[in-house]
RNA sequence: GGCGGCGUAGCCAAGAGGCCUAAGGCGACGGUUUGCAAAACCGUUAUUCGCCGGUUCGAAUCCGGCCGCCGCCUCCA
């Protein structure tokens, strides 16, 4: 059995073949690039990353395209908005590409520490400008397409599939139209391709119809077809994008081509914050470099990147998800449960027996990845394909309380996380560093003092002081802070989930969040020890 | 008002007619281990799937009604 996936054309799971036998082309709706990416940003980019990863994993040679909005998306669809990003750059009194440039970075360092693989081409808006132009003037030849006072906007009567994707009626929208209509248009769901800019605009283009800038919807369309052709495979994003982004797009590509825009349209479902839809008017959301670093006030804690991708693929990529500091913190338990277990595993190999591979083992792996198989083939069912990881963490486990378990029978394990964990939930790493392995001369100082603890800790329980060492230990631990005792000797585990926020606030610039962090640590100690 | 979705254990979340006397995770509790903890391991934690009817030999899964929640139709990933 293949693999199947919900398509919202035909409201149905279909199984997937591509137009070209091996190869995929996929485009996603990527971010406008106005603001630090947020939760949002994560479950939708982390699905796709997942899809990506699962039709490499199947041997697919995939095309990824996710393009960077950084001009023409204007904050309302009536087309009398202003464009997000000069609303914004003028805020923060830079330059709309400079501000972009900005947001750009922020939203690759975002996705990079969530393990998202890279696009193959991240175009931006502003980069197809000539190319959006040739396209509104197809448009215009074929009679699609209307100019009015220097506007060109996409008629919307001429194009009789409008509205197939998202199952909208024209006549019922006109009716019940709320908004404000520009008295430049025919009809009201007409939409615009090509918008004129006043003198004072700062993002304009020379055209054919005057100074200007393109509608929004018009990108999407130029980009994914200048690299993917004409009829693409797959089409990511967001529901909320399915009316009336989408529904815009394919009017403009198959009105302008003639031929069939899209085969399989993928949407994955919105983010909620605590039971309540996130939106800038509610000022309720959460940004990545917020939970990397516990910093905002709905968190407890600081998360990892990757228990927040955890989180995402415990449900699936077209069910709602509600972030709570609640549900970080469970993932992050069942995230480091994981971890742990094939640091261990890797710790455990070299050391471990030459003998044969254990044949019940074999079997065993085997059917655990017939089942993730089974699971992601099945419209990319993450939550039981994590199950199956937890199933690989348990037999582990029991493979590693085993003395007489062989290294061959431990990579097999080991190979498993690999390419299920890590290939395609991109939730395993390759590497682990080491707990304390810092780089930064700051970090090994607050490190020492932590140190010096463990050691008087160690000397108190060889002279078996225990309420002495009970007592460092509790200590400790206010701050955030516990020692393991292990049989190759005392660690202070939590700690570098705790030296991360310093660290974090440290690197996001927010100098004196992380001064004030680290002052406390050292001056408790200092008190400490000067008792 | 129009369109769509959801309601499964303390929490998150799969399952979409019989393999369900319902995966998995978190949490909680009991046990093994440990000076005590932690981690790890073992075990327990929904006779029941919002409520009420119906279809069926059989329903969490299909149909109808009701209650509750949410999304889109206006910018959002």
């Amino acid at each position: 059995m293949g693999l199947k996936l919900y398509n919202s054309l035909t409201r149905r799971k279909e199984e997937f073949k591509p137009l070209k036998e091996g190869r995929v082309g996929i485009y996603v709706c990527g971010p406008t690039v106005y603001g630090h990416p947020h939760l949002g940003h994560a479950k939708s980019y982390v699905s796709f990353d997942v899809l990506v990863r699962y039709l490499c994993y199947l041997g697919y040679s995939v095309t990824y395209v996710q393009n960077i909005t950084d001009v023409g998306h204007l904050t309302d669809d009536a087309d009398e908005g202003e464009d997000k990003l000069i609303v914004a750059a003028r805020k923060e009194r830079k330059h709309p590409m400079a501000l972009a440039e900005y947001y750009t970075r922020s939203y690759f360092e975002d996705m990079d520490r969530l393990n998202c693989v890279r696009p193959d081409i991240s175009p931006r808006a502003s980069g197809h400008i000539v190319e959006q132009i040739e396209l509104v003037k197809t448009l215009l030849e074929k009679g699609y397409a209307y100019e009015v006072n220097g506007s060109v906007y996409f008629d919307v009567s001429k194009f009789d599939d409008y509205g197939k994707l998202s199952r909208r009626n024209v006549d019922e929208m006109l009716a019940g139209a709320r908004v404000e209509v520009s008295p430049e248009k025919r009809k009201p769901v007409d939409f615009a391709l090509w918008k004129k800019a006043e003198p004072n605009h700062i993002m304009q283009w020379p055209s054919p119809w005057g100074a200007g800038f393109p509608g929004w919807h018009l990108e999407c369309s130029v980009m994914s077809m200048k690299y993917l052709g004409k009829t693409i495979d797959i089409h990511g994003g967001g529901l909320e994008n399915q009316f009336p982004h989408h529904e815009c797009e394919i009017a403009q590509s198959e009105a302008a081509n003639g031929v069939q825009f899209v085969r399989f349209w993928i949407h994955h479902n919105m983010t909620t914050i605590d039971g309540q839809k996130m939106g800038k008017s509610l000022d309720n959301f959460i940004t990545l470099k917020q939970a990397f670093s516990g910093a905002h006030e709905r968190l407890t804690r600081s998360y990892d990147p990757l228990a927040v991708r955890q989180l995402i693929l415990n449900s699936h990529y077209r069910s709602p998800l509600d972030f709570s500091d609640a549900a970080l913190f469970a993932a992050q338990s069942g995230y480091q449960k994981i971890t742990e277990t094939v640091k261990a595993v890797r710790k455990r190999m070299p050391a471990a027996g030459k003998g044969q591979t254990d044949k019940e083992v074999v079997e065993q792996l085997k059917k655990m990845r017939e089942k993730f198989e089974t699971a992601m083939n099945d419209d990319l069912n993450t939550s039981v394909a994590l199950s199956v990881l937890f199933e690989l963490v348990r037999l582990t486990q029991k493979l590693l309380e085993d003395s007489n378990t062989t290294m061959g029978t431990l990579n097999l394990a080991d190979v498993l996380f690999d390419r299920l964990g890590g290939d395609v939930l991109g939730i395993v790493k390759d590497e682990y560093p080491q707990t304390g392995e810092t780089d930064e001369e700051m970090l090994d100082e607050v490190l020492d003092k932590f140190n010096i603890f463990v050691e008087i800790r160690s000397l108190a329980r060889e002279n078996k002081d225990f309420e002495l060492s009970d007592a460092i230990r509790g200590y400790l631990s206010t701050s955030a802070v516990m020692i393991e005792d292990r049989p190759d000797g005392s660690f202070l585990e939590d700690l570098d989930g705790f030296l991360k926020r310093y660290k974090d606030l440290k690197k996001r610039g927010r100098k004196e969040d992380a001064e004030k962090y680290k002052n406390i640590i050292i001056n408790k100690f200092a008190k400490w020890y000067g008792k």
